[in-house]
DNA sequence: CGCGGTCATGGCAATATGGCCATGAGTGCA
DNA sequence: TGCACTCATGGCCATATTGCCATGACCGCG
């Protein structure tokens, strides 16, 4: 594969670091499985309503979910169809490091 | 699924860091071919040297690169066997964006 | 209309990140 | 030994990120 140019590594890094955040990883594992309403994502999270609109806000903007309006309500759902990938990913390399950590013991 | 604890996303999270720069990302693209030296890294990332060396101990701390001394130089090679899968998500969410925007217009 | 519930945004302070410079450690060659 | 080369790390500053508080917009119900 040839190389990429810094356009395509800062599109590839903005998608990434909106994923860089364990309240954000948190909150995508929720919207996984059924749409849910600020609301009950703030309770679960455990942080500041405030603080889950601007996660949400970083994810809405890098194209992983979207907000519909309900009346008073904003529901919120996955939209990128890759991230069991993603999480896969990450599941793996914990794996190896896991792995290699105890081939060292 | 159930949900997970913090720390879990935590470690998660690490990872995602870790992937969420683009020089990272370049350095990792170069190592998915070949080992290469720190040397010729810094050379065609186009930063300081130091600033190179920085940014692979992260990837390293991620467990994502690995370094092989070889006399002066250090040879880095890609260790993490799933990259491939996390840069898939990425351009399935970069397309899928590119879609939606272009549905607006 | 008034009011409580829901959410987004601006402001601010604390912390984390990223870049370069300077430096030090280790290697190999003359 | 002396020197050039390679790499890692500490220091430092500029910038970005993250959290909460305060506030404002919007909705729906009396």
């Amino acid at each position: 594969m040839r190389r990429k140019t810094p356009q395509q590594y800062e599109a590839r890094a903005r998608i990434a670091r909106a994923l860089a955040h364990p309240t954000r990883l948190l909150l995508l594992d929720l919207l996984k499985e059924r749409e849910t309403c600020v609301c009950d994502l703030t309770e679960i999270a455990g942080v500041d309503q405030s603080t889950v609109s601007k996660h949400l806000a970083i994810l809405r903007d890098a194209g992983l979910v979207a907000g519909r309006k309900e009346g008073a309500m904003t529901f919120y759902r996955q939209t990128a169809s890759c991230l069991e990938g993603f999480f896969g990913c990450l599941e793996t390399v914990l794996r190896e490091n896991l792995a290699s950590r105890s081939a060292v013991i």
